[in-house]
DNA sequence: GGATAACTGGAATTCGCGTTCCAGATGAGT
DNA sequence: ACTCATCTGGAACGCGAATTCCAGTTATCC
């Protein structure tokens, strides 16, 4: 096959993937090669080997998670009025940072390439929806587009953070930043 | 005096203390008990010993930076008129943020009492200047005020992070932040 | 079904750091 | 000035965690 790989450690490389993902997503877990390795039924040697390094693998994880994501802003901007777009995005995308929360807090210290450019993405096509929401005039022309793209990434990343304790968190964001967004 | 300690050890508590704000105020700058010894010009175990171990000095570090912002908001709450008390404390509250830029990441995992404490006062009065706001007909009142108050904290943070690298960015915040929390 | 290169588990190694220890130094009381 | 309790520097220690190593196992190719 093209990997070059033996067939075992293409499936091992699989369980050290869906173990890491898992514990990334528990909030409380402690996140070492030693209990991804146990989660995955594998030994620690194997895990490291398997990305090549720890951060390797939680790159790859993270991606993994994160793709969908990107993936839907794609479609969004393809089939929905940019408005709207917005206002879905943000709603879908807080609700995803929440149901991951933690994740990005233990990413410290981390270099992380696959999922950084995922991000940058992320943000172009955030800027996108802007730029034409501001077309149709639904958003106000007196701040820098690339300033508003900023403003709605930072604080929709705050929010989704905050968002566990409080449900009612995320709408009234929105509602407030759509509000204020407008000309 | 009071303190009961020796003269020496007041005088190497300070500047451990003072050691530790500066570093920790120096983006790049690694935060080990070491490199505040040295920047002391004390030994390690002088170090950890002026506050009993390395989170209770950065706890004081920290505290002490936060001191005065947490006056701040008191003097407002005092001197001026709700909605624009509200909007002088933000802009101060991030360019302080901004200005400390790199201090809350490096907190992670620590055990900040008195930090915390502050910061538990400082939501309490931005809740009392929204409280007093929206009684004065300058906030929306389709929203609970205590969601508000997570909501302006939480972005304002966010913002005060991202800043650095675009000047434009709180004052758009604050702009569309206080016109979408118009009635 | 062998031969061989690839892969595995997990012990040993290494590394970064906070804390502890203690022989020597130093401030405080007289 | 003398004494002694207190304090100091920095080496030694303990601990958690990533990585490396290697003897043993297993897939793959013929």
């Amino acid at each position: 096959m093209s990997s070059g790989l033996r067939a075992d450690a293409v499936r091992n490389r699989q369980l050290a993937l869906e173990a890491a993902t898992q514990l990334l997503r528990e909030s409380g877990a402690t996140l070492t090669v030693e209990t991804i390795a146990k989660r995955a039924g594998l030994g620690a040697g194997t895990v490291v080997r398997a990305f090549g390094g720890k951060d390797a693998l939680l790159d790859a994880a993270v991606s993994g998670l994160l793709q969908p994501v990107v993936d839907r802003a794609h479609e969004l901007l393809e089939t929905t009025a940019p408005e709207q777009a917005l206002r879905t995005f943000l709603a879908e995308l807080i609700a995803f940072q929440s149901a991951n929360a933690g994740v990005n807090d233990r990413l410290g210290g981390l270099n992380l390439l696959a999922t950084n450019a995922l991000r940058a993405e992320l943000v172009r096509s955030v800027e996108e929806m802007v730029a034409r929401a501001r077309r149709d005039g639904a958003i106000r022309t007196d701040l820098d587009p690339a300033v508003v793209t900023i403003l709605i990434g930072e604080s929709a990343f705050a929010i989704a953070k905050a968002s566990p304790g409080s449900g009612d968190l995320p709408a009234a964001f929105i509602t407030v930043l759509m509000d204020g967004l407008r000309p």
